[in-house]
DNA sequence: CGGTATCCTTGGAGATACTG
DNA sequence: CAGTATCTCCAAGGATACCG
């Protein structure tokens, strides 16, 4: 229990100094977009997978964004790219070792998120009720 | 190692199916933003802090943005709020046991990017390099 | 097939001023 | 002290058309 707060205390540490970032805040800031951690658990998922099957699997990503988000994930190191010398070309993605152990702390972030959505929307829906109450104090006249 | 497939197929699953949203997808969708996540952790550092002690930790935030994020954690069920009936008014804020969990895959986020930061800084810096080198054939003339 | 290039929209977030 | 209320800006992301 202390040991917990102790070891916030020093992730914390680092984002008070000068220049410091919090390591999870700069986690989030590259890697939390809209598609980047779908593509990750695809890769996961599926082996060597080209461009446009990554496209079917992906569900409502254009083009556009896929490109965008596997030449950034490529960049982090986390996927490595392959292109075939062929007519018409092939292109091949896969995880790296790097982008493998990624994949690990998604899929306890999804154990925590499948667990808990029931919770958190139970939440929500309370929070609603609550916050709707003070609504209709204040419209009763309208 | 094919566990770990198994494991990616089922959280991948619930995406493709009607109005099926992947878990990771979801958590990303609401938590991820600039500053939800640096909230949960100072709260696991903290013990019940006031609104402007937790500002004061929480560098660069806003009052607003303060609020904002508070609002969204507390009906999310993550933090709870206590106000004093006091003049001026005193209002704690702490993590709920649904919140002290998600503290623990943050956590474990944390100690992912804390490790592997050199690597992908590596991996960056060789990335631009590439790019760098085509540019550089390109432009010769300028 | 696997991309770029371009244009456009939207909402997350900052700055500032005001309040119970 | 602990918030709201506005205004504003910018960059993520979508739509579409073209390219090696």
């Amino acid at each position: 229990m202390l040991d917990k707060q102790k070891k916030v205390a020093e992730i914390l540490e680092v984002t008070g100094k000068a220049n410091g970032v919090c390591p999870v805040q700069d986690f989030l800031a590259h890697f939390a977009n809209k598609w980047s951690m779908l593509v990750v658990l695809n890769l996961g998922h599926l082996e060597s997978p080209r461009f446009n099957e990554l496209k079917g699997k992906v569900v409502g990503i254009s083009q556009r964004m896929l490109t965008v988000t596997l030449r950034s994930l490529e960049r982090d190191g986390l996927i490595s790219r392959r292109l075939y010398a062929e007519v018409p070309p092939r292109v091949e993605y896969q995880l790296t070792p790097l982008g493998g152990s990624l994949l690990d702390v998604m899929m306890s972030l999804g154990d925590w998120a499948s667990v808990n959505q029931v919770e958190i929307a139970k939440a929500r829906k309370n929070f609603e009720r609550r916050s709707k109450n003070r609504m209709e104090k204040i419209s009763v006249g309208g």
